[in-house]
RNA sequence: GAGAGUAUAGCUCAGUUGGUUUAGAGCGAUGCCUUGACAGGGCAUAGGUCGGGGGUUCGAAUCCCUCUACUCUCACCA
């Protein structure tokens, strides 16, 4: 077989996602294996490709497969999101490119125009979640607009409306004026910016030159002021209360009055009041009975109530209205001021609070609940200390309740219609028809009702994602096999946005919708693993404004998804925040698509690569060369089929507890360290000298199953490795291979050749100080001891040693130490490595007296621990035996260093 | 303002209910090695009084208190 020199990753991944697929070993369907489910989170239908979901994407990929090679039936179903905000956004910009307006088209035509740009740009960030690798079933791919999810959005509206849980209400909300909608508080980013407090004195009515100051941020909104006020305590006002103010440039006089609600401290002490800009303010005029003057148009800008600086923007209006009140002297002081400012998630403008009516949602009993859940242990946290954050919000003081209507057209339109001051919720118009009817008679038609414009959040329909993808609310045979699912992987950052609004969701409906299958469970996953956020060098965020993040797919393209996927896990632990190490270009400020990590799982696929040469280049004979070369292969054999055992221990402990880049680097230290740097050389021939058959399929037999255990981290070049090793028989392919499991093995054997390779260490460090060849002969003698001879005794534990260190002969030493002979200690045993020159005296005494003193010290501390009674009663019998055997180790190295150094005086 | 997290080698991080040689890994650095699977390599070396201080304990990187620094979440006074 002719094999590349290097591993190259491109074409190779391509071919085997494609075979992959062919088998359609993703596909799922309910049969009686036990099932193991993951609903991706849906990327936005806008979305490309970024380090988020790569991070995302590889750790539930690796989950997926290993339940896969463990027998279950994986079900990974994906989907994208339809993410209302963003893609109107998206598609209005583009018909405004066209010339076209989307309120002049209308309804129908813009949702028709949203739904080509879905099916032209949808799937694109779908196709790239395939070449990482990603296993999903993607017959099953889902898109929360598509009918039968839509229907369900409605379903559940509808329920909780009937339930008394969803109300409509006029009251503040968080307005984007740049989406034309209202937002949750949960889609309101805050940010501290720098601001100015402007000190602005309103007259007296009836005097000359009394004057009222008052601070504030937005001195735009004055002309919507209907009062000011103070604190009913504070002297310097107390005289003004129940007089009135005139507010400059628009002199229209609003009463002074008093409130508890203004902090004597800060500002002025005085406060104007504009309820209809303000959440605090609109609560003060409530409870003193003000108007609300409304002086903004819906984007911002400011309308004919106003009376000046009408049509302005409202940041234009503030720049400008500065001038004004320069102008007329009443400014007073402009200070410097730090606070934070409520910016849209989606459109990153300044959000503005408006007086609106929408549909909320009463989360007090969904919060409650589920608090209570997850206080049970019944959805787990990765990490645990999750719950801390998600707890917090989700506590009494906390709740509010959810606006759920937005001012857009992409997304599910609110089943409820109008007529007169009423409004009848149903499925369909004919429905609400026949409710008004009943209400107001026979004689209303169609056409008098009048259907609420407006659709649900985003997140009212992604709160049932782990439902509704297998059709639940609809039918429920799939539901019932595959809910609850078992994992959630998904960023902290949509803890409360997503998880908690899941779980809320879950125990509402699937107690009803599984019926007698409700027993297994109604949360929607039992476990979630939170992925922190991948950040730059900086620890700035990775984002698209900053530039700061590299390429998703230009890595692939150049480590070959493997190689992202080993440098995405190896970067850090669940849950922690993951610096990712593509350097920052010094000129532009732009992440290079480079990684060292990435590059570091590449040579990880090479070194894969060139151990498969090595193994392939042999000539192949039915019997070892020699007598030797038989005892080191087979004791080489058995020490590794023992590792293999341990190992594979390890790394189900790992993976049970999302501990994934542990097991990972536990598998590249396996691979790279004792298969390739011990394993192979122990059994590699010597130059020319052909392999035995046992040997060679013992050892192609230990790679296969190495390159299952690694598969679900780098499926790939395992996969290509897998096929490459021996004839595979059609079907017999690493992505379905068993998992390795674990098993009973030998302590005492791997401890003895780990020994070994100890003292093969040593004698090659020993070469390196003393400037001898690695590969110039030897001779080594070890000191007659029972240990020694137990050790020795090991057949082919020698031979080992003579191969990999070049010691031409290894002697029990009985005499004399001989001349120029180095002493090397390892445990209880000592060894004198006899080399072809002078031993400078003076240099050995000092490094065997540095040695001494710190073994001194060592067991001076073992001793000390030992003689203290305390420890000796309340310690473990466990951890005394350690301390004893320390103690003894570290006497024994003692006694053979205070020997040598008497042998060189 | 309320709450949470983090601090361990030059860098990125492990260290799983306190006890396995007076703290580990990977990368980087340094030295040596190159016709023999692999320079995308081999062999080895040097780096840490575990953020500071105090306490509990026979025993602390690990538990408690306190201080400092950074990060985050929520709520905010115009």
């Amino acid at each position: 077989m002719e094999l590349a020199a290097r591993y190259e990753p491109q074409d190779k991944e391509a071919k085997w996602y494609k075979h992959w697929e062919s088998k359609k070993y993703f596909r799922s369907t309910p049969d009686d294996r036990e099932p193991f489910s993951i609903v991706i989170p849906p990327p936005n239908v806008t979305g490309v490709l970024h380090m988020g979901h790569m991070l995302n994407i590889s750790i539930q990929d690796i989950l997926c497969r290993h339940a896969r090679q463990n027998g279950k039936n994986v079900c990974w179903v994906p989907g994208t999101d339809h993410a209302s905000i963003a893609t109107e956004a998206k598609v209005v910009k583009l018909l405004r490119e066209q010339g076209i307006k989307k309120t002049d088209i209308g309804r129908e035509a813009f949702l028709g125009h949203a739904f080509e740009w879905k099916e032209k740009y949808g799937g694109i960030i779908l196709d790239q979640l395939k070449r990482l690798g990603a296993s999903c079933d993607w017959e099953r791919t889902r898109f929360t607009m598509e009918e039968s999810l839509s229907e369900a959005v409605i379903k559940v509206f509808i329920d909780l409306y009937k339930k008394g849980k969803i109300y409509r209400g006029l009251r503040m909300t968080n307005w984007d004026p740049v989406a034309l909608t209202a937002l949750s508080n949960e889609e309101v980013l805050h940010r501290e910016e720098n601001s100015h407090l402007f000190h602005i004195k309103y007259k007296i009515e009836g005097t000359e030159d009394r004057y009222v100051v008052i601070a504030t941020q937005r001195p735009e909104t004055i002309m919507a002021d209907v009062a000011i006020a103070v604190h009913p305590d504070d002297d310097r006002f107390k005289d003004l209360v129940g007089k009135k103010a005139i507010i400059p440039l628009i002199d229209r006089a609003i009463p002074i009055i008093a409130d508890t609600y203004v902090d004597i401290e800060f500002g002025t002490g005085a406060l104007k009041i504009t309820p209809a800009h303000d959440q605090n303010d609109y609560e003060v005029g409530k409870r003193h009975n003000l108007e609300v003057i409304d002086i903004l148009y819906a984007n911002g800008t400011l309308n004919e109530k106003a009376q000046i600086l009408v049509g302005e923007d409202r940041f234009e209006a503030r720049k400008k209205i500065k001038g004004l009140l320069k102008d007329a002297e009443v400014l007073v002081e402009l200070e410097q001021y730090r606070t934070s400012i409520g910016h849209s998630e989606r459109t990153d403008a300044v959000v503005e609070p408006r007086l609106t009516f929408q549909w909320y949602l009463d989360m007090k009993e969904f919060c409650a609940n589920a608090l209570e859940v997850v206080e049970k242990g019944e959805v787990k946290f990765y990490p645990e200390h999750m719950s801390n954050m998600y707890n917090n919000w989700l506590k009494e003081e906390n709740v509010r309740d959810w606006c759920i209507s937005r001012q857009l057209w992409w997304g599910q339109q609110i089943p409820a219609w109008f007529y007169k001051e009423d409004v009848f919720v149903a499925t369909t118009e004919e429905e609400a028809l026949a409710q008004a009817r009943a209400k107001y008679g026979d004689d209303i038609q169609a056409t008098d009702l009048k259907r609420d414009e407006d659709v649900v959040d985003t997140w009212f329909s992604s709160w049932l994602w782990p439902i509704s993808v297998f059709d639940g609310f609809d039918k429920q045979e799939e539901l019932k096999y595959y809910y609850p699912t078992n994992v959630l992987v998904t960023g902290w950052d949509i803890i409360y946005l997503w998880v908690a609004r899941m779980i809320m969701a879950g125990y509402e409906w699937a107690p009803e919708l599984l019926g007698d299958q409700a027993a297994k469970g109604v949360q929607p996953f039992h476990e979630v693993y939170f992925t922190g956020m991948v950040r730059d060098s900086q620890r700035r965020k990775m984002s698209k404004s900053l530039g700061n993040s590299p390429d998703a797919l230009a890595l692939i393209d150049r480590y070959g998804a493997d190689g992202v996927r080993f440098g995405m896990l190896s970067s850090g632990a669940a849950g922690n925040d993951i610096i990712f190490d593509a350097p920052i270009d010094k000129e532009t400020k732009k992440a290079l698509n480079e990684s060292k990590l990435c590059d570091q799982g590449l040579n990880f696929g090479n070194k894969m690569w060139n151990a498969l040469k090595l193994l392939k280049m042999w000539e192949v004979v039915a019997e070892p060369v020699s007598k030797e070369t038989k005892v080191i292969n087979e004791l080489a054999g058995l020490w590794f089929e023992n590792k293999i055992n341990k190992v594979m221990g390890s790394i189900e402990k790992h993976m049970k507890v999302y501990r994934l880049s542990d097991a990972l680097m536990e598998l590249y230290k396996f691979i790279w360290g004792d298969f390739c740097s011990e394993y192979l050389e122990m059994i590699k021939p010597e130059y020319g000298k052909p392999i035995d058959e046992a040997t060679l399929n013992r050892s192609l037999g230990f790679f296969g199953t190495l390159m299952s255990a690694l598969h679900p981290f780098m499926p790939f070049v395992t996969e290509e490795i897998w096929h490459k090793l021996q004839d595979r028989k059609e079907g017999e392919d690493c992505c379905i291979s068993s998992y390795p499991k674990s098993a009973e093995f030998d302590e005492a054997l791997i401890k003895k050749v780990d020994g070994a390779i100890e003292l093969i260490s040593t004698i090659r460090k020993t070469r390196n100080e003393k400037g001898v060849k690695q590969k110039d002969p030897l001779k080594l003698y070890v000191q007659k001891t029972s240990g020694a001879e137990a050790f020795m005794a090991m057949v082919g534990l020698k031979d080992i040693i003579s191969k990999l260190a070049y010691v031409e002969d290894i002697e029990f030493l009985e005499g004399d130490v001989p001349q120029n002979a180095l002493p090397l200690v390892i445990g209880q045993e000592k060894f004198f490595l006899l080399i072809n020159q002078t031993i400078d005296v003076a240099e050995e005494k000092t490094r065997l007296e540095a040695d001494l003193k710190h073994l001194k010290g060592f067991v001076f501390g073992v001793e000390k621990k030992l003689s203290n009674e305390r420890f000796v009663q309340n310690a473990p019998p466990q951890v005394i035996e350690n301390e004893r055997k320390k103690l003894a180790d570290g006497q024994a190295k003692i006694k053979h260093i205070e020997e040598s150094l008497g042998n060189l005086n």
